[in-house]
DNA sequence: AAAACTATCGTTAGAAG
DNA sequence: ACTTCTAACGATAGTTT
């Protein structure tokens, strides 16, 4: 009880790290459930796509995305650096890859994988599946609305990585270079946007780019 | 001048798209930069990694990270995939399959597959399904009569990726598989907290962003 | 920090320039 | 959709349970 109220109520803090480990920890319990609620939000209201990655002092990770983490993240990454953008280099089903083959590998990995892997990829599979339906329908739409509706908005920007890391480390805020704005922010085109799933960004492991 | 007020002020809206084209870009206009500001705000305070990625609807990326994006993405990225992680037979960081790798494959073959093929391939699918729930049963089983403990509650967990894009198009609202909270969100532990920079597939740009 | 509680601060829908 | 204004809404620091 504070004279008459029961509480001072919200104050306004300075926008500097918060000394104590406990009260910093409790202001990211707080703000980080908010911070994804905005970033769902925008998602909803805007139809935009947002991935949000956050890492707590103790290396914990959470994260929030719509329509997923990952994809965004690496569409980010593949915006940013473009390192296995193969586009027109015979990439073009010349690895002859078929649906067997695939069908194939995961086969004979799945007997390697653990209880928790196991279980993960079988959500995983889920999501495959109505991703599959989901196409199946559109494909069936397409071809009876028989028109192909442009959905290119933009042009493509093709921009160059620039990756400057001092070991993680930087000076103060560390911004990315894209079309680059004031700060810790850029801008830039999406690049599956574009691709339309050619298989081209990271993860061309049987490209040998980091396979090694 | 609505009567005696300026104006109304602001009002609720509801929690869903936004119809009006114009109207959706001036809320995304108006909220982006203030999620931007909250995750300012969140690694200000606390400490803490904040990567935000954007995509609007043009296919615009925006993105704001402290201290760097791009590093927080490749984490989350690993801390995802850990694409250095071979599983099948123990080829040791040689053309090593990886799950990822796999599922990759299906993600760049199915945006090309036909009707005919999508239908086969979602049948396949639950086949692969129904096997990996097989195994997944079996390897519980062992796992009791031996009688350890299955699950790592607060361990590291290897998760597969699904990263599954019709260009850019995806089927509703998609999560992370991590300790996979309930709603877009998950929660994990930071790899390179635990990993310090060893193999790490893509992103070792100056051998190892955050601890050097 | 777990929840709940407010007084207050910051955000923002809507209108207007 | 740019910038500014305003009132109302939502987030949250600080406190109590």
């Amino acid at each position: 009880m504070v004279n008459g109220r029961s509480t001072k109520g919200r104050q306004r803090i300075e926008m500097k790290s918060i000394k104590g480990e406990e009260a910093r920890q409790v202001c990211f319990s707080k703000r980080r459930p908010c911070l994804f609620k905005k970033a769902c939000e925008l998602s909803t209201l805007c139809g935009a796509e947002v991935a949000v990655c956050t890492f707590s002092r103790g290396g914990r990770c959470f994260s929030f995305g719509h329509p997923s983490t990952l994809p965004i993240a690496d569409s980010f990454h593949d915006e940013h650096t473009l390192d296995g953008l193969t586009i027109g280099s015979g990439s073009h089903g010349s690895q002859g890859l078929t649906v067997e083959a695939v069908m194939q590998l995961l086969n004979a990995n799945v007997g390697a994988l653990g209880l928790q892997e196991l279980e993960v990829l079988r959500k995983d599979l889920y999501m495959v599946q109505d991703m599959v339906k989901e196409r199946s329908r559109e494909v069936l739409e397409d071809a009876m609305r028989a028109r192909r509706p442009p959905p290119q908005p933009r042009m493509h920007m093709v921009a160059m990585p620039s990756q400057i890391f001092f070991g993680g480390q930087s000076a103060g805020t560390m911004y990315t270079t894209f079309p680059s704005l004031s700060n810790g922010q850029s801008e830039g085109v999406h690049v599956n946007s574009l691709l339309h799933g050619s298989l081209g960004g990271r993860g061309n492991y049987f490209n040998g780019q980091f396979g090694g």
